[in-house]
DNA sequence: CTTTCTGCAAAAATTTTGCACGGAC
DNA sequence: GTCCGTGCAAAATTTTTGCAGAAAG
């Protein structure tokens, strides 16, 4: 089994057992998340699915996602000055490392980031409970061409 | 000189040099983003300058963020949900710990963050030109409160 | 004086909300 | 059959833009 389905396992069954309803739209959205690997926006999940359901709204997709993110399922990862994207196969904080020519993201292994917050509490007395960390810059790809 | 006049007067060398005109309102942004240590946002910047320019408008910060952000001088940070903020001491990518009780941003300095740059780019062959590192937590003033 | 900047208001763009109908259960 | 979810449209936000007058240089 892919991860992916896994994940898409995983947030249906968290759907059901908080009593809320699989309506085609609901599921689309959901595999949409469960399947992108390169954490979509509102915009381009309403895009995608113009095609399977012509009548859909913008306002079904918003209030799916706010209703996952609710639940835990997904995660909105802002940035400046462009709409958030929302991560629904690793629902919580990691790194991302985002290619600033083909927007491609992909999730590295980071082995420092443990000692890393332990440096931040150590040196600011502050009870750490998430973070933020997404590096930006030119994968091999598109290193290689140009 | 405190460094948010080093600051002001850096930003204002910048806006002469490039040909822009010092406008009191022009000024009274720069001097707002050089001394607040609380990375505001249009909003906040917007509020403050009602009391001296009562009729300033909201289209005059836009303008005069982009303008400080395209030289270079103000740094946008935009969190998940809500509007952008902007930091003017420290106009390049920098760590920050936010306290999600107060409010409170402090710029720790980080000993790990050039070896975990490397880790990067051993691992995924990117070229990193960027980040972004933000950790979350309760600062010890609203821990010990809390 | 010339040209840029500002304030205002309208326009875009984005996100939320109210309501009636349709569909999940 | 009961409600929840959807689609639509309107409303509320947020940000950008056009234009005429004000003011910096």
């Amino acid at each position: 089994m892919h991860s992916s389905d896994e994940r898409y396992n995983t947030m249906v069954a968290r759907l059901k057992e908080s009593n809320h309803r699989l309506t085609p739209q609901r599921l689309a959205i959901v595999k949409i998340l469960a399947e992108s690997d390169c954490h979509p926006s509102v915009e381009s999940i309403y895009a995608q699915l113009r095609k399977p359901f012509p009548s859909i709204s913008q306002a079904t997709v918003y209030r799916n996602i706010i209703l996952l993110k609710s639940l835990g399922e997904v995660y909105e990862i802002g940035f400046a000055g462009e709409s958030s994207h929302y991560d629904g196969r690793k629902p919580y904080p990691h790194p991302h490392v985002v290619c600033l020519q083909c927007g491609k993201i992909i999730d590295p292994d980071l082995e420092s980031l443990h000692d890393m917050t332990k440096e931040i509490t150590d040196e600011s007395g502050f009870e750490i409970v998430s973070y933020r960390l997404d590096f930006f810059g030119v994968c091999p790809e598109c290193h290689r061409k140009g």
